[in-house]
DNA sequence: AAATACATGTAAAATGTTTGTAAAATGCGC
DNA sequence: GCGCATTTTACAAACATTTTACATGTATTT
């Protein structure tokens, strides 16, 4: 669903022409107000919000929607009038995503509303691996517990990544050696147990997933369903 | 060059005078066979098409405009008569770049052809890259922190912008070097450290947004919401 | 159940490695 | 050669890792 915020009726009505004959769903609001109310009950996927408008201005909305928690995410393409550069580098400060240049052609505004949704699209199913409030992301090399994140040092991460890869079964401690460490140490020594116990304790309440197998190592506790 | 096809020669030649008095170089056609011949050999600069010819008529000859590879960057402006609601909107969605409604105004359509013609002139802003107060725009090549504009050198920027167009993710040294780097290299440099920090630097406050991954190279640190 | 042996948890100190920093050296186009 | 970007070098600082020493827990034996 767009929608396109524009007090002019005629440019209003072309827009959610051109949008809905574009295969969108399209909706005009003539103000500010209206706008914001309907905000309250639905959200768009993206809005073409003029700034000079009746009531509030588009600026003006562009900064509430970015200062709400629920609406920060919604893509915004600002219309601004000609000549008005400041206008247009205010809005992008304050985080619309692309800006139009009145008059503007109907297809220019088509092609900019699909290339900001495309921009925002890369919600990538992505390799997170994930168990109970633990989730690690390769990509990102990022680590969240209940989605807060933790800063893991290097070996730490190799340990929890190879963990979750493979929840539930035991390693010995001279397979995380050779896994994690590049080498392998012949002297026994605590080195491991003393990254589990790090590791364990920046995880938190989750730290206790991390069992220990005496006489042989660690395991990821599997979740059992119930 | 702007080209007028419209088979009432009065209306005709009001229009080639009125463009001609204000300074452009008009020309009339009163129908799209002779207008679709002209075209073959000259490009003009734009052209004001009448919906409703004899022979071919104005939504034909816009189609067969942009299906032509060298003719579909002229501006169109489409003249349609009153009410005919659907011829304007589907020129539109051919690609044409305004209309007028008959019976108009011979100064609002000298003002609307300016207008096209000012907007084709005028650069596209799209694909900007942005986090918080950066914006990279890919097509000026240029970047700015809160709307002051800073110089980067070649790999600085070539660095940002691969941070930007994939923000959270961590890159590793040998990825940064293949990615702004053609080749790679074997020995072991600090050249990836010493120009993250000249990019530092250069970005001021958001200088912080680049963390570095301890042991594996550095990331551009995604938007937490709170 | 107590004693023993052994494995793991804990804390802090010692060591080692990676990154930040600044300045000098190199390369490149004008 | 000059001005610039880039790369290298060397060192300092920050941080991760490993070691050490000891405490605590757990299983086994008696």
């Amino acid at each position: 669903m767009i929608w396109c915020v524009e007090d002019d009726s005629s440019i209003r009505d072309i827009e959610v022409y051109a949008l809905s004959s574009t295969g969108f769903d399209a909706r005009g609001f003539e103000d500010g107000d209206s706008f914001w109310k309907a905000l309250q009950s639905e959200k768009p996927e993206l809005v073409v919000l003029d700034v000079m408008l009746p009531g509030k201005d588009g600026v003006t909305l562009l900064k509430m929607m970015k200062a709400s928690e629920e609406l920060q995410d919604i893509p915004v393409i600002m219309a601004t009038a000609k000549g008005t550069e400041y206008d247009k580098i205010q809005s992008l400060d304050l985080g619309a995503d692309d800006y139009l240049v009145k008059p503007f052609g109907i297809m220019e505004m088509v092609s900019r509303v699909k290339a900001v949704l495309r921009r925002c699209k890369r919600s990538a199913p992505s390799n997170l691996l994930k168990l109970e409030g633990l989730v690690l992301n390769p990509d990102e090399h990022t680590v969240t517990v209940d989605g807060e994140r933790i800063i893991l040092t290097y070996k730490e991460y190799e340990l929890l990544h190879l963990f979750l890869s493979q929840p539930g079964i035991a390693f010995t401690r001279e397979q995380l050696l050779s896994s994690v460490w590049n080498a392998e140490y012949l002297g026994e020594t605590r080195t491991v147990d003393m990254h589990i116990r790090t590791l364990r304790q920046k995880l938190g309440t989750y730290g206790h997933l991390i069992e220990t197998v005496r006489n042989v190592g660690y395991r990821l506790e599997a979740k059992h369903d119930k």
